[in-house]
DNA sequence: ACCTGAACACCGTTCAAGT
DNA sequence: ACCTGAACACCGTTCAAGT
């Protein structure tokens, strides 16, 4: 019985890789609250404490999510382009991620990413902020306020930032029960607080930035 | 024996409020994951189980803490100031509760607060960009925004949000095993990411919204 | 080198028993 | 009405034993 390519490897063996995508596809298939060594291994058909062979644990196989998710993102880039759609396009490429892994993006965003992964999308800002004409300590603040934007507006949407969320389980029964007196805005704009369309509502912040960079002070 | 006011209350009775307390001094001495029902009773004094008279489950008692946090979050407004101003003092108001309890801050951001106290935020929010000239829609869109940026810029400095996050362990280090020719902005920016006022940067981004707010058509 | 079961020290929560 | 201990079904991880 020669190992040949005639047998099947019908159980690959364990490697970091495998356990970092079974935690990907069980996140994504029950939730982020569902992932524990022990749900991975029985995805995975194994005992639990396998895992630990090619993980230190659970905070690392949670780090290795996030690296997986980051390095899959893609940064296509023409550095011929106008630095505006260079920018929108790095912005919308985060965005798109966290589209593609809508249950994992809390964990990607919650932990860090090893160098040098971790620092592509660094340095593409720079780089653009660069060919903007920004100089190099406006282009690094520039780079976190932008990603702090996109941070805050996807974590809102997907819910994980519930604060000032204005989706309750029945809004409009809630909004009823809000004394007009006291909020009179609120009430008068309830149904522009329940429905919105999150596409446009990212791409409004997102310009609103973008046209006050266009407006500040640049060498060349 | 009578129970007059000379027999000091020893031991105060178990109330949702002393709960929400307990769990709030707990986190912000050992921080978020300490948090667990059996510590908080220890740290009343009490039982487990007791806790689950005047809290449903854990998962209320995080909500507790959120609505603790928003409700006490001071709102200081002037109507008769500057929109900008106001504009500035609203967003300044959150900075603030999140540096008055930064191990909570998360917790806060990622539960939902009841109403109204949920909306009062909002309502101020609302407000000041009436007053602005812009009509509901844009307003709504505006909050979502200015919002957007504020959670993502706390996110991020709290170490909550990890992501580009540029403080690894050993910084300089790191830094130099990056390779220029791959990551030529961020070696040369070595110095302006590693160190950095989160004062300055908050308002940087802040005041690039303002102005962005400010360029916008309106009415009157 | 890799896998594994038993065990430990934790969780949140149910339940039945106390007052 | 409020408190409580025991118990249940979970965790992550250590350890010693297997191959």
């Amino acid at each position: 019985m020669p190992k040949s390519a005639s047998e099947p490897a019908v159980r690959p063996s364990l490697t970091r890789e495998r356990i970092v995508l079974a935690a990907i596809e069980l996140v994504e298939r029950e939730g982020e609250d569902a992932l524990s060594m022990r749900a991975v291994a029985a995805e995975l058909g194994v005992a639990v404490m396998s895992l630990y062979n090619h993980v230190p644990n659970k905070a690392d196989l949670l780090s290795g999510v996030a690296q997986h998710v980051v390095a899959g993102m893609g940064l296509p880039d023409d550095s011929a382009d106008d630095w505006k759609t260079r920018a929108r396009a790095l912005i919308w490429a985060f965005r798109r991620a966290a589209h593609d892994y809508p249950e994992c993006i809390n964990i990607v965003l919650t932990h860090s990413v090893d160098f040098p992964v971790g620092m592509r999308p660094a340095e593409r800002a720079l780089a653009i902020a660069d060919a903007a004409g920004f100089d190099g300590a406006t282009s690094v603040r520039i780079m976190r306020a932008m990603l702090a934007y996109a941070l805050g507006a996807q974590m809102r949407e997907i819910g994980a930032v519930k604060m000032l969320n204005d989706l309750p389980p029945d809004p409009s029964t809630l909004f009823a029960q809000l004394d007009p007196a006291e909020f009179p805005h609120v009430t008068a704009l309830a149904t522009e607080l329940t429905e919105h369309d999150p596409e446009t509502d990212f791409e409004f912040g997102l310009e609103l930035l973008i046209s006050a960079l266009d407006a500040l002070p640049r060498r060349s």
